[in-house]
DNA sequence: TCAAAAGTGTTATCCTTACACCCATGT
DNA sequence: ACATGGGTGTAAGGATAACACTTTTGA
């Protein structure tokens, strides 16, 4: 099927090797204020790279190094996304071949230093169909639903037509159906290949408006946080890297909110608490928080042992609240 | 703490593009007669590997290109494991940085043709103490239990000696605490770090032989064995994944037989066999098979259409067996 | 008849979910 | 007093795990 590749192992060291251009690309995560927020350079719609190069010691520590002197802010939680080939880019007069590896890392935003030409956005900019906090969004009932329904009876043979509205339904839980946060890529994937949403230099039509409000990016980036998201919803369930997002001492709804921002959807608070203290996630501190109205909370630290203990099971399955 | 990379955005067109040799390995993993293989080349120490190149389309199909091309073997599921940069090689008289990117690829056996210099092994030549289905092998409780517990002990300070001990208790289940299949990495990383395996060409003593008798392999391609091992375990619990392994049609014994294969653990007929049956991942061909042995069973085929539906929770929890 | 594998049924237990309710503080 | 958030108790329902038991074939 694909064209073979010629030369055989023997003579991989003879044959020039083909030589490639290597990006790496950050998501950097905070929650700020209950809001997601992602680390944006430029109008806000690229996020921190940069080429790998002969001078990094190693992908992640070029990485951090590309997103310190863009943004100035230094990385604590990495994690790799996925690595996937660009379309061809044209060299200086040769073709010329690119990869980018994208990574997810976790921060707080306090730790901002130099404001250089940078700035948090709110990811549900970019993907407002993805909060559902306060229930469904209208974005998504009034206008994405009808025009995904719309796109999918438009195809040319029945069994497009099916398959659409079976995707449909699954990604954004129609027909009684359960929202499932989880599934943040394929509907993003969904939205794109509908047409509703369009991205900046990727050769559509720049004048045409996205059918549906929302922010754009360059390039793929938008589709990276989307994978980028997608992966922190699920991971916040089986490993406690929520910790990594939060202040040395919070109060348990802090914590409750932040997975919330994260999740975009409520939890159930009494469960939740239960869920985080049985499990030893937490400490007190024996100090308490004079927040801003009610009765005074106790404040907790995240107890680092569980780390050691890591590697295992640990992590915070969502006591959702009731829709 | 890194040091900086050079340049800003603005000039990175400018310089000279920091080109990169860009290598992609497979994982193909299948089952027969009951044992998780891998495709090998070579002294069965290597796995189907080769740069990506001008002439590939994408980089699945390069790697598509290089195993069939070593092997004669058609791939069919594949998914991105993880990209790491190598260890800084020589190139012709410069230094040379190199990337690779591996992938697990799920086949059957019986599709093989060309039989070049290529086999399948059993991942459990490689990974000896991985295999719990006749209980806890004694490679492991007679030769690395002890040699571990021999190295976390031997640590200069007593915080490194307790920091060994609990990662060596959660990662082989000592103590007390259970056995979990899914942390091979870790537990090659220990049994690495603990010098208690040697790999081919990693600058190591080769004349000292392992101190566990287990089948080496070049670089860190046993590395990535491991990854790709506890990432398909992780897997099958979620997603129908197990059904790329099988031939069309099937017994539900066999079915059970290939999962424990892969898990290296025994699970319990009946409670397995409901929970195939309730979430409809498979039907019934009508036709039953003339086994070796024992009452005919009935014939089942997968269920297609919950591919369909996917990209949902669906898929395959394991009903251990009792110890 | 026995071995071997195919199947079915039933129970105890735990985890999750839902929800009702009381406590402490500031305005 | 009441609004706001902190915090506890408990009961119903579902999923899982454990295991006992019946059925159908070939040797």
């Amino acid at each position: 099927m694909d064209k073979q590749a010629k030369g055989t192992r023997k003579d991989r060291a003879a044959v020039k090797a083909d030589e490639v251009k290597v990006d790496l690309i950050a998501l950097v995560v905070a929650v700020n204020d209950n809001e997601p927020c992602v680390l944006t350079i430029g109008q806000a719609d690229t996020l921190p790279s940069g080429p790998f190069a002969l001078e990094h010691r190693s992908l992640q520590s070029g990485l951090r190094g590309w997103v310190e002197q863009q943004t100035g802010h230094p990385l604590g939680y990495i994690e790799q996304l996925y690595t996937f080939a660009d379309r061809d880019r044209i060299g200086s007069g040769r073709q010329q071949r690119a990869i980018s590896i994208s990574y997810l890392a976790l921060t707080r935003k306090e730790q901002a230093a130099g404001s250089r030409k940078c700035g948090w956005r709110s990811w549900y900019e970019y993907f407002p169909w993805e909060d559902h906090r306060s229930g469904t969004p209208s974005v998504e009932l009034d206008v994405l639903r009808p025009r995904l329904i719309e796109w999918a009876d438009g195809a040319g043979d029945a069994a497009t037509r099916r398959e659409r509205r079976q995707r449909a339904a699954t990604a954004f839980g129609l027909d009684g159906r359960p929202w499932n946060e989880e599934l943040t890529l394929q509907r993003y994937e969904l939205v794109y290949e509908a047409g509703l949403v369009q991205e900046a230099g990727s050769g559509r039509d720049p004048t045409r408006p996205s059918l549906v409000p929302s922010k754009s990016m360059v390039a793929d980036h938008r589709r990276i946080m989307a994978t980028g998201i997608a992966r922190l919803r699920s991971k916040i369930k089986y490993r406690p890297v929520v910790f990594e997002l939060m202040p040395q001492s919070f109060t348990l709804l802090q914590l409750q909110r932040t997975v919330e921002a994260l999740a975009g959807r409520l939890i159930n608070k009494p469960n939740f608490r239960r869920l985080v203290e049985q499990q030893e996630l937490v400490e007190e501190t024996g100090q308490t928080s004079l927040e801003t109205g009610g009765r005074p909370a106790k404040l907790f630290r995240f107890r680092r042992a569980v780390l050691d203990d890591s590697a295992v099971v640990l992590g915070t399955r969502l006591p959702l609240a009731r829709a």
